[in-house]
DNA sequence: ACATAATCGAGACGGTACGTCAGGTCTTTTT
DNA sequence: AAAAAGACCTGACGTACCGTCTCGATTATGT
């Protein structure tokens, strides 16, 4: 049912693309939906705003919201080597990024793991730096916009929303709980605490008033959360 | 062009409306929604299901999403009295709910207050059967499409999200904080407990994993929730 | 073959068809056709100068060509009351025209019969006169292009040449035939000629010259013509 | 960017030029002309079809109609040492056929003059047999297709008309005219008859019933018409 | 009881965007 | 240097829906 026809143009050459291209397209898309809005964004309009063929665009993804999920991507630097792929990609769920590489790592490599949480000592005050951090990150319209969409697309379409989970939610969220695991192991916490749960607890909520808008979004508020969650598992 | 226009789309006469044709929009709307998804839901659709002329949509909801949401009010029994007002109603959020009663209530009238949670003396159990039923809800096909939609479409457009918040959501919320505020006047919790967080903490990352798909939503998720949040704001 | 697909929607209703959009619609592909030529004529271009929506051209008319000879035929006056008629009247060749007239002719009605031949007697001098007519005709840019699209198109597409032929053609021919057949009764011609080969030997070469640009067309050519032909089926 | 550009397009190198793909483009453009009629013929289709690069039939040829018209008269045999040329000789009327050819001949070289009609005295059999053999001919759909594509892109298209007219009717309507001249001065026909008006009487009727499709075209007819047109041009 | 008026089903209309096809140019690699 | 391959920009295709606008044909009162 998702997939309504085959594709009709067989796969392209990812080698012959115009990366002058993919760049207008990506910077199209994000002005565009930060203007207009995500429903208003139209395929037409991105490929005139990026001077490119309409083709071009359905060459590559399969519809507007893989083409703006890339975008957000690339703009938030976690578009990983898997951005090349075609849009035989994007339907599926890959299984896993790099083929190519035989060299063995402890850390399970995942599309591009972003920097880090701080870790000054304090888990109380480094959550609540970060936790700040993304509600200004969330008041900003630049990123907004595009959250918005994204996330409501992803809502509906499963497809999507498992790339977008798998691309940008998971990698954030198991920063978290690797620096809640070295609290632990420092004794910080509580030994048998569901540190997954925990993470949950800390972005579940302010997600849930973010999208809902069910309250402002305040710094008080994530640091609020904060303490809430640590006295859930602090130790006893 | 002999009439001025001005009469055109000009507030329709309420009582003369059919019950029928509301009704039949109700049904295929929801219906078309849970089998083709909200995205390839039409107006059109909706009006050729219902046997109705598409003129009979637009003279009573403003959009798609409008129809969707009362029906979706209509499905959950939340349908208040203002459902029967007309497009201007629907635009801007209104103050409050019925300006026409004059008779007093203790209960602030609210748009059509639910149930009411249990309440068995066993806070966490009640809690717990609260959160599972809710689990359960939201693996029902019938209504995990339209709430979908209706979240996704609310998440982007502020103006139908703050009716679903309002109609749906908060209603629901109230009903938790009125729980706890149970058990904290009874003792049972930290008096100085900020009830509304902890609602948020027991709603948030469970509204989470489901819009996000990130872990599967199950009756043992609410239990620990539930006694996290509960671990959290115990008397000391 | 030919149709390649059902029709989407289904055989509007011919009396809530807008005229003024009919009227603009064949205004816009004669210009068109004239300015710009055939090829370069598109239904957006054809919608677009006629102030019409796309759909409203493909609702009446299955192509580009049918639009262009429905507004030859009115454009010649030729246009019969089946003109009214919705796409599937476009597909067949319909078997007659119209049902409405109770009015008693002696001609079997046939698709809008023209003026008729002139007859003042001398045969030769009428002939002449009629093919001058015609060259001056085939000169006239006004009619020189869209005849030229039309005649081409019916060439390769069977269905618009039927349609070409019975409605325009044929009437011509038969009205050639008509003096023919009184000048024959009048002793004129050789009784057991074949008028309707003399009357292809009159238009088949003229056409030739017409179509293929061998050779100028002139007012000499067909008094020539003529005469060969006379000569040709006078009686011995 | 480097390149001037000057130099993209440039009338490429004939002696350079593959017969192989000329060879396989004539194939192609003919069986899809054949197969799927001449407006569903493309470009792309024909290049794809003979295995050959899009850019091999633009640097050879200015359009799709080009294309088809050699084919057709390497199909035919009449192509001449000018097929040979690049884009530019398509473009004009050349003036005259191959400069390199030494060998004298007496007739003024034109277009690859074709056999000959037959000549066994009897003036009429002559005709109709040539004549039959075209009906026949017309009849083949092997001919049939590219003929009607190329006669009706010619009346379109002045300049493929031209092209048409001189490389194969031209030629054709020769042979009549020096048929008739034969017989004319063997003292069989009117001294002063006008050949060539005689010769379009015989052809233009027939070309025109196959065009349009008003009658079946039969062997009968074609004697019809010699008939016809020697009773015209007979000696007093 | 009836005129009057508005809703209703239907669907044509001017539009916008869709996703596809092909045209003709260009670039890259191969022969 | 021509050729195979095919990405690219352009522009048109024919379709789907949008939201507005008539049309009769029911209702549905409110004097």
């Amino acid at each position: 049912m998702p997939t309504p026809k085959a594709a009709s143009s067989r796969t392209p050459d990812a080698t012959r693309r115009s990366e002058r291209s993919r760049r207008a397209i990506y910077d199209a898309a994000l002005a565009l939906v930060a203007e207009v809005g995500y429903a208003r964004t139209t395929v037409e309009g991105i490929a005139s705003r990026a001077g490119v063929g309409k083709q071009t665009i359905y060459r590559w993804w399969p519809s507007k919201s893989a083409v703006l999920l890339d975008a957000y991507l690339d703009l938030t630097g976690q578009a990983g080597p898997e951005a090349q792929a075609g849009p035989e990609a994007q339907a599926g769920l890959e299984a896993q990024a790099g083929p190519e590489g035989g060299e063995e790592r402890d850390e399970p490599a995942e599309p591009a793991e972003p920097a880090g949480l701080p870790d000054t000592g304090d888990l109380a005050a480094d959550l609540k730096a970060v936790l700040r951090a993304t509600v200004d990150e969330l008041d900003d319209p630049r990123f907004e916009a595009p959250t918005r969409a994204l996330t409501a697309e992803g809502v509906i379409d499963p497809e999507l929303g498992a790339r977008f989970v798998e691309r940008l939610l998971e990698p954030q969220l198991r920063l978290y709980v690797r620096r809640l695991a070295a609290a632990r192991d420092a004794g910080l916490l509580r030994p048998d605490a569901d540190l997954r749960v925990a993470v949950e607890l800390l972005v579940g909520p302010l997600t849930h008033r973010w999208l809902m808008r069910t309250r402002p979004l305040t710094h008080a508020y994530a640091d609020e959360l904060v303490d809430h969650v640590l006295r859930g598992i602090a130790p006893r």
